[in-house]
DNA sequence: AACTGGTTGTGATATCAGGCACATGCATGT
DNA sequence: ACATGCATGTGCCTGATATCACAACCAGTT
């Protein structure tokens, strides 16, 4: 099953789903059918059945899907069933603000090592009790701290040098809010957040669409 | 020509695209080919040369693309040869970090309006000069700003009715940072920045391979 | 003026993702 | 025990998206 290419898609959209469902899990909503959650989430009913049958059955005909449970598995498919190991590079205002934000920890991600160049900063302590280290010593405290997936906030000049040093820990997971595709090698994976990009959407839906 | 579908991933790379050339022009590089480009940007050359075709015809055969005249092109189909004025509600930590970012101001946007409900940061000004409104005002203080696309940074359970009063005034686009799926009735757009999705990729990545 | 190298623009082709519609099967009530 | 209602799981179709491959074309050279 799992050995039939699942497009990429499917894997964003089980994130939102996941997220819909944390919210009826909240409610204390019991039961969901795709059609509510396909509602919710703004796709179609088939395309949610379709995105879980990748994975097997998860539904009870006649009735929909248990909210918990399917929470439960899909957390499992997409490997949050564990806690994952954050490494942040670039304490600007940006940096100090994902440091800060509370989404984070309630999905299961932690931060376990920050980094940053300007002399001002390193050595400081954040409110988190996490210490700014100089980026030379990327590579030696993300191996101690057993960071898996580092995040790039520094400026786009800097952030290709930045991913070869993880690489070479290696990190094989990027999260990059600079604006530059950066170049890795296979098995590795880089996840782009463009805030510009989106707004250059919006510019060209206002302007022509 | 505009009038047949442009794909919305075509949008999104002419923006990538756009951050690219950006570079080159910095770098003085005078005329660059759809291969070359193609590299930078992680996609395949036909790609850009289909791109661009959907508006016109803007390369020299033999040549390459004119490097400048290509990046004032593309920022012209994108609706980027004028500022945009933004609104932002949510002054936590995200959102002072978008405000203070350098990145917008780079691309022409420009912040005209901050919202929050906190009454200890309602009144208080910012470094940009800008002045925290209470939500209330919303509608009233964006109809005054002219502002034309509004960003919201707040819990995810206020932000359909901050959307509700962006609709009110009328702000016809909108950058969603929480992590929720927003209704908007058709005309509006929603472009979603959601951290979490893209840590669930990685780490989905990482878990299946 | 003709030739050559090189790159665009584009029709044809392949691939992929999305939506429909129905058979399958569970739960409830009689 | 059987019939009914309802939502899932899935084969098939349709449409969109990406890639290939080649003709059209420009610049520089002989």
């Amino acid at each position: 099953m799992k050995y039939l290419k699942i497009p990429a898609a499917t894997i964003t959209r089980l994130s939102i789903y996941s997220r819909a469902l944390e919210g009826m899990v909240e409610d204390g909503t019991p039961v969901v059918s795709s059609k509510t959650l396909a509602d919710l989430c703004g796709v179609n009913p088939a395309q949610i059945r379709k995105d879980l049958a990748y994975f097997g059955q998860f539904g009870v005909r006649g009735v929909g899907y248990f909210v918990k449970e399917l929470l439960f598995d899909i957390k499992k498919i997409l490997g949050l069933n564990k806690e994952w190991n954050l490494a942040i590079v670039g304490m600007g205002n940006l940096g100090c603000a994902l440091l800060a934000h509370q989404n984070f920890a309630k999905q299961g991600y932690r931060f376990v090592a920050a980094f940053d160049n300007d002399m001002m900063k390193v050595g400081r302590k954040l409110a988190t009790g996490l210490m700014i280290h100089p980026i030379d010593e990327l590579v030696r405290v993300c191996r101690d701290t057993g960071a898996e997936i580092g995040v790039i906030c520094t400026p786009p000049d800097k952030a290709q040098d930045i991913a070869n040093r993880f690489l070479e820990v290696p990190v094989k997971a990027l999260l990059n809010f600079a604006p530059v595709q950066i170049q890795v090698p296979d098995g590795f994976k880089v996840e782009n957040v463009d805030f510009t990009v989106k707004l250059d959407n919006l510019a060209y839906h206002l302007t022509a669409g």
